[in-house]
DNA sequence: ACCTTTTTGTTTAGCTCCTTTACCAAAAGC
DNA sequence: GCTTTTGGTAAAGGAGCTAAACAAAAAGGT
């Protein structure tokens, strides 16, 4: 009569995968001989990478901090030897990020580690059928779209 | 010829969701007219709530934190008038974790916001046929699956 | 029964990452 | 030209964690 047992499944198990998801990304552990590098530390080198030439200011929004927060995250991969800050060319004020090349080789290390997990993953979906993996994206775009509404609701519109 | 299209759609609309679930879970500004509570300190409360008479150990293995950690929070909790703790009466050592009243509203009014959460979701879903629902909950098994052995690999066997 | 080891809880010190506040300098807007 | 906005830094302090040191109770071996 009801799909609410499909649903009960499919929510607990995207909840499951959530937190499994955040145990991954939050070990300490972390990538690459490089380095002992925090989640954090490593979060913000791949901000810098993935698009150098950024300010303090838009690192931040882009890890979703102060502009405080992200200027004392910089100056600490400095510090390693991870990052390097230079003063923007076009204006005296703002000053932008690139990696060191002992950072890119930390970025890189970090991207095969995800690249591994991602491939892994890509091995296993590849035994479905498209229409069925579209049903399944098209799925999580309305859980998506119910999560944007709830964001929307408690950030000010 | 493959269906890489829709496997992208699919990993990235999930990291996305992720993400924007970490976003709504670790905003401070939580819920319930109660109090003004963490997101540590509810998630913690629920802990306890969720079954109650644990002790301080069970509780930290519960949060994957220390017992050192679980208990500065139990007495956190305690000094805020949320928990209660209790000498266990089989023994001399172990101390037993109980929500008071005021506890108890504040894991309602949360168990409420996650509700309400819930269902805006369940709606939504409601219009997709169960073979969809169940199609796409196959899916995430397949993910979680990969996830549960990168946890094995990470933490030992 | 006695001694050792394990288990449980607390406290303390210190770490990481964050925010807020204050402040300075450069840029942009009238 | 003066005011406001924007970008960066620094200082102070809070939240939450760990590790280490400690004490007391329980468990175990002999």
């Amino acid at each position: 009569m009801n799909n609410s047992d499909s649903i009960v499944a499919l929510t607990s198990r995207l909840l499951r995968i959530i937190h499994k998801h955040s145990r991954i990304e939050e070990t300490p552990i972390r990538t690459g001989r490089s380095a002992g590098l925090t989640a954090k530390e490593l979060h913000s080198l791949s901000a810098i990478g993935q698009q150098e030439g950024l300010n303090i200011k838009s690192i931040g929004d882009l890890l979703g901090v102060s502009k405080s927060a992200a200027s004392q995250m910089v100056g600490k991969l400095e510090g390693k030897g991870l990052a390097r800050k230079e003063k923007a060319p076009a204006n005296d004020k703002d000053v932008l990020t690139y990696l060191t090349e002992a950072g890119w080789e930390a970025f890189e290390a970090h991207r095969e580690f995800h690249e591994r997990h991602l491939r892994a993953l890509v091995e296993q979906l590849e035994e479905f059928p498209d229409t069925q993996l579209a049903v399944a994206a098209a799925i999580l775009a309305v859980v998506e779209s119910v999560m944007d509404s709830r964001i929307r609701e408690l950030f000010g519109d």
